[in-house]
DNA sequence: GTTTGACTTGACCGTTCGGTCAACTATACT
DNA sequence: AGTATAGTTGACCGAACGGTCAAGTCAAAC
């Protein structure tokens, strides 16, 4: 499987699969290294540790997500709003695809990796929060695109960007917790309704 | 420590304050036994495994979650919409308090686990389904009490309560990753905002 | 043709994992 | 006093953990 990748990247893939699958604790290094087809010495040769393997591939989530999501969603084309609303359903198709192969809604890599590791490992926490920060950023511009369209009132936009975020992670935990996309479909476009109003 | 308390206990209590603090992988039996002052022996004599002593824990967590913040912030003397900015007010204090004492912001036992496990155990993962499924019905009930006074329009009552739900797991995933309680006094308030319209 | 250095291999390290068990102690009932 | 029972103890299990390493392969550079 995966015979054209080099092994470098054939780690990486298989340690992205099994982790967003399963969690960091319970995915090992063997088991990337079997499904990889790798053998651990090979491992330890590109990477220190498995730390610096989980940094290396949230960068991938992350690219990933901004081809498949972001890059989709945020197009000039679109009106502002309808852009989060293009966002919302990327987001359950994505969920849905994923369930109807794996049979589980694994949620969103960030949310899941964030929540077992924020409190223990600082380098990843730190990651973690630089990528919600870009998300937020993302969300920025478009919010910002939105009030100037008259599509949106005057709000704090950094927070508003920011509580868009924790709604969209809010209710892909539930949806991962009931197993049910259909959570993701039904929920998920009332996100633009969150409005932090400017400071006085 | 805990002396008064008998075995049983201790060990509940010893699992709840270490998984909250750091995560259900991360800490071993031992880790349990050893904070509790209990032989491993002893453990097993009261719990098959550790999979059982997690969903007693999950049980105490609902119990003190309820009394440290629904008991207190759905209260009849309040408005319907004061209790959950009340909530808001009572999850940011002891997210607060929390991470005064530990550094950290642990973010919710529910939230937590949910996302470490919901793929890989099932029946915690019905346990915290049927968990946050009480949570939405608690808010169920005050926002029809709020749609009764006039604080709020007719709306999707079931799927609402939810939706405020799932915001208020993600800002406290931001607050978790970003290490920061002020993130919960910032936009849990926006909590209400969230009306997701009745179906046609 | 030889040297270099990136890469691979498989055996191995000490530690920790969740869990078991036989033996022991303390308490309570008859 | 005798016995049943709940609880405790510490040694122990095989498996898995993250990580190391000496030895070997191989293609490119000289």
């Amino acid at each position: 499987m995966n015979a054209q990748l080099d092994t470098y990247d054939r780690i990486l893939l298989a340690a992205r699969e099994l982790i967003h699958a399963r969690s960091y604790a319970e995915v090992g290094v063997a088991a990337i290294c079997d499904q990889a087809q790798v053998k651990k010495g090979s491992f330890y040769h590109f990477f220190p540790s498995k730390q610096a393997l989980t940094l290396a591939v949230l960068d991938t989530y992350f690219i990933e997500m901004k081809e498949r999501l972001l890059d989709q969603a945020f197009r000039a084309e679109l009106p502002p709003l309808a852009r989060l609303q293009r966002l919302s359903e990327l987001a359950y198709e994505l969920q849905l695809h994923i369930k109807e192969m794996t049979g589980h809604v694994v949620g969103c890599p960030f949310g899941n990796l964030a929540l077992e590791l924020a409190t223990q490992d600082e380098a990843i926490r730190k990651k973690l929060d630089d990528i919600f920060e870009k998300l937020q950023k993302a969300s920025h511009q478009t919010l910002e695109e939105a009030i100037a369209a008259g599509e949106l009132p005057p709000l704090d936009v950094s927070a508003t960007a920011r509580a868009m975020i924790a709604y969209f992670e809010g209710v892909t935990l539930l949806a991962k917790t009931h197993n049910d996309p259909e959570i993701l479909r039904q929920l998920l476009p009332a996100m633009t309704q969150i409005h932090i109003p400017p400071q006085a």
